[in-house]
DNA sequence: TTGATTCTGTTGTATGTGCAAACAAATTTT
DNA sequence: AAAATTTGTTTGCACATACAACAGAATCAA
């Protein structure tokens, strides 16, 4: 349709009147989708009490015992102080400690974490399977990939 | 590369275990570029004391006044309560104003509103500029377009 | 050695968002 | 007509996240 295309024009351009294109706009739609996954996410990993970042970050200090803050800011593309704010969450819920060392701060999993990870890894199972059915497993790869380099290139140029 | 390959197959899957998956797991990208692009808009939208969603529901008053909370809550795809209160900030603003008949609510753009529309529109063309130098012109479209759908068949499959 | 700067991590505060519950109005059922 | 249900909107509460400011440690300069 040719209304179809203009608001894909629009897209780039910006230029949107009342053509209703917040389809048409990253922006929205990244934001739309994030919402919508994370519910899923919040669902599964919420049974145990968590929610989908602390499931990550617990994940990747029972990957690499006595990680920093700051490297868990850099891989999971979070805010230090969010970083912060996750561990103390995760601590008053005894699933890690953290160690002070000079000015650094070790990041270690307790026991409990590390027997956690097996079930967080099932509930990470069931969201991929949840949201690949929806989707359509053909294109969730190739999306997943589009939507991380587009996010690297945001997160660089600024 | 093999590894990366091996990733890749675990996104759908997701039994990843210490691969660092993150980057393949589309509740993680899709959160990442959430954050990323929302920095850009809140950017370029708080120069006058907005936030990206406060810009699209103020444009979708001004294009349908008299436009109903649920009716806002559909086409944003956010919750009534978070409509709620997106409305009562941009109220205070003296941007939109409500009124009450029967059940239903109404909400009109104030002459402030309207008058703000311009200028939203063209801090709406400089987000989309940022992000489509950053992302790369050609990938713009097809992406927003495929998140779009993602995000739209996530919505209705709950 | 001492002073300045830089790095790392933590707080205070604010904000968007959602869930569950409440509430009011409208509609349906009996 | 009265009661029950459904619908539309608003609140109470909770939470992830970020920014700005701060504090402590490390490094560098003089």
């Amino acid at each position: 349709m040719e209304t179809e295309l203009i608001k894909e024009a629009n897209c780039v351009a910006g230029t949107v009147k009342n053509t209703k294109p917040y389809s048409a706009c990253l922006l929205f739609s990244a934001n739309a989708l994030a919402r919508a996954i994370t519910a899923i996410g919040d669902e599964e990993f919420g049974r145990f009490g968590l929610c989908y970042s602390h499931a990550y970050l617990l994940c990747e200090v029972v990957a690499q015992p006595g990680i920093s803050p700051s490297q868990l800011s850099e891989t999971l593309y979070l805010t230090p102080s969010t970083i912060t704010r996750l561990v103390e969450k995760l601590e008053s819920k005894r699933l890690v400690r953290r160690e002070s060392e000079g000015k650094k701060t070790l990041i270690y999993p307790t026991s409990e974490g590390e027997a956690l990870q097996p079930i967080v890894n099932e509930a990470w199972d069931r969201v991929g399977t949840r949201y690949s059915q929806l989707i359509g497993e053909k294109d969730v790869c190739q999306l997943t990939q589009q939507v991380f380099k587009a996010a690297q290139a945001l997160g660089e140029g600024e």
